[in-house]
DNA sequence: AAGCAAATTCAAAGCGCTTTGAATATTTTT
DNA sequence: AAAAATATTCAAAGCGCTTTGAATTTGCTT
């Protein structure tokens, strides 16, 4: 029977490894596993062996033969004619991949389009093809967490889903707290006015920002005024296109509450653009994931911002994922991390 | 014999399949992998069955049985103290997913520290983990093309290593010409003083860019001022320090190329902060790899720029990975794209 | 030195598919 | 209607591991 060629790719394998040692399969493969019973000696020849031949399992026959597949989902869903991927996202990536090497998981990624998003789950678990997926930007009530209940697939929700009746894993930032604090410290230096850029208004963790937001104006008892709430997908140009907007009204605030760094960019480049200067004009206070691309590295940093590091929310995600894949019977856990409050030069007291 | 949980987790599996039609695996195999062997009726009846049971085979099997991974790996190396992912990446990655989608591959992404890049592709090559692999951001004379032909595993390389010997498929812009025609451009809008910002001086786009920089004023006689030549990460603070540093020189220069709009961003900012108005006081050109964070909206374009989409590298780049994997006697290919230049308002002709 | 326990090692089965080579059913030809 | 040709189906082997349950070796007791 003659096999295909990328079959008979890699020679080295563990039959070839047994017989060259004088030796089974099984003893070979619980030496190189760790596994106690084996003779101190032998487990020593075969890890040399191992060495000299480089030898590494066949991750597919591995996979099989474990019922285990070693990978962990990453579905991205790209709108129609807006496939967007997020910059913060590849922070997360990051922060999940090295926790995925520290215990041998590959990551998948996958790019579906918006409507097949749940068939794809559907699919990924008919194939078998992972062992967990990770939910990323999920809604207030998002549908996807009960499917993955159903269909029994262990999950991480990066965010939280308010309004869903599951029970999940979940890693998140404390988005409410992080916009209260941010819009109360505004308050405290005297402005009254404040505009919140916020994400897309279906998202989970924009509802908790407005409402952060929201209550520290109730707090100190200044009016809501809805039109000072926007949401969009947090783009540069969104950030810009929305501060022109803001600024041309009547009356414009006198802050601006940015829901991302690439967002107060837009921003920035809006107030200068009407020759205004950001802190002396106008306060500019923003969310920072603390990508790595625009960290800020000044000593006296730009930004007044709120900062937790997406890419430490992907390793704690990763994390949890895996103790969850290796314990089935564990329960579900939730991971809230505060954010620092962090004053740049881009805040100023209100002109009285 | 008990197999442990996960093994047992989807029960519909081939042989379930088989059972319930009373046929034998082959045939039910056939049928659905489309032989032409498998009488018609028959064949309708295996795909309403698989259709109810919602059965997909399950993927470590077949990929057992088939010698093939269907996976395709991407290597990030990121450098100790500085890991940094890049969110160009994010899009070429987004264009690569798509393709890889048609054809049914999985995308394998790994982010490995510097110093182990090399030994991790000797690792997915003996765990015989994917079928082939993509590199990023290749050096003038990268040491991966060696070791990936080594070991005979299918790979393309997203941009050109100038200096290495190797025979390789690749996908890349035309750095030298794009950035070229950008310094011509303002060349001919009355610039002298040019400087470029650009990538890490070891990567080989950010050689060729210079190389087109060189060739450009060169043919316009105009002597090259090696300390207009700028190297480094192509952030957005990079951008900006970059720019404060060299308007702050005695002889500043009256038009800026920047490497990416990242960086762009940077040099506005710079620009703007000394009270200086782009276009009119300075002008800015920067290549623009159409990232769907950072894509201009406006009518009128704010940035002129040389623009090529990395998305489109992407998908190209899968693209042809997938063509050499499927035909192992594949001849190697290059595939070149041109850049557009467009202009915005950023450049205008040097004061006189 | 026989007898027993503990330490090692092993042959074979199984993971769920694909593929081979043979067997059976159907159709066509004489 | 039998023989030959074709169409269709099948049982079993194999992919390269892990794991089971049994066999063998070694070490201790008495």
């Amino acid at each position: 029977m003659t096999r295909n060629k990328s079959a008979l790719k890699n020679t080295t394998n563990l039959k070839f490894l047994a017989e060259h040692l004088g030796l089974s399969q099984t003893t070979v493969s619980r030496a190189l596993n760790g596994f106690p019973e084996v003779n101190y000696k032998t487990r020593q020849l075969v890890q040399a062996a191992a060495q000299k031949f480089n030898y590494q399992p066949n991750a597919r026959a591995k996979r099989l033969a474990t019922g285990r597949s070693m990978a962990i989902g990453h579905l991205v869903s790209v709108s129609k004619g807006h496939e967007i991927v997020n910059p913060i996202f590849a922070d997360f990536i990051a922060g999940a991949s090295a926790r995925y090497i520290e215990s041998g998981y590959d990551l998948l990624l996958s790019l579906v389009p918006d409507e097949k998003e749940l068939s794809a789950y559907n699919d990924l678990a008919a194939r078998d093809a992972v062992d967990g997926v990770i939910i990323h930007t999920p809604k207030e009530d998002d549908k996807r967490l009960k499917r993955l209940n159903e269909l029994n697939l262990p999950f991480v929700v990066h965010g939280r889903s308010t309004k869903s009746n599951e029970v999940y894993n979940w890693v998140d930032v404390n988005n409410e707290s992080a916009f209260f604090r941010a819009t109360e410290f505004l308050i405290d230096l005297g402005h009254r006015s404040i505009a919140l850029l916020n994400g897309m208004a279906d998202l989970d963790f924009a509802i908790r920002r407005t409402k952060g937001y929201e209550r520290a104006l109730s707090k100190h008892q200044i009016d809501l005024v809805s039109d000072y709430i926007l949401y969009g997908e947090m783009t540069e140009p969104y950030g810009y296109r929305s501060t022109i907007a803001l600024l041309d009204r009547p009356s414009p605030p006198t802050a601006i509450i940015a829901s991302s760094i690439l967002v107060a960019n837009g921003v920035r480049r809006g107030v200068e653009e009407l020759g205004l200067k950001m802190g002396r004009d106008i306060s500019i206070l923003s969310h920072d994931d603390d990508l790595s691309y625009f960290r800020d590295e000044s000593d006296v940093p730009v930004y007044s911002v709120t900062r937790s590091s997406v890419r430490e929310a992907g390793y704690k995600s990763a994390d949890l994922l895996i103790k969850t894949i290796e314990d089935p019977t564990r329960q579900c856990e939730g991971i809230l991390i505060e954010a620092d409050l962090m004053v740049g030069t881009s805040t100023k007291p209100a002109k009285s």
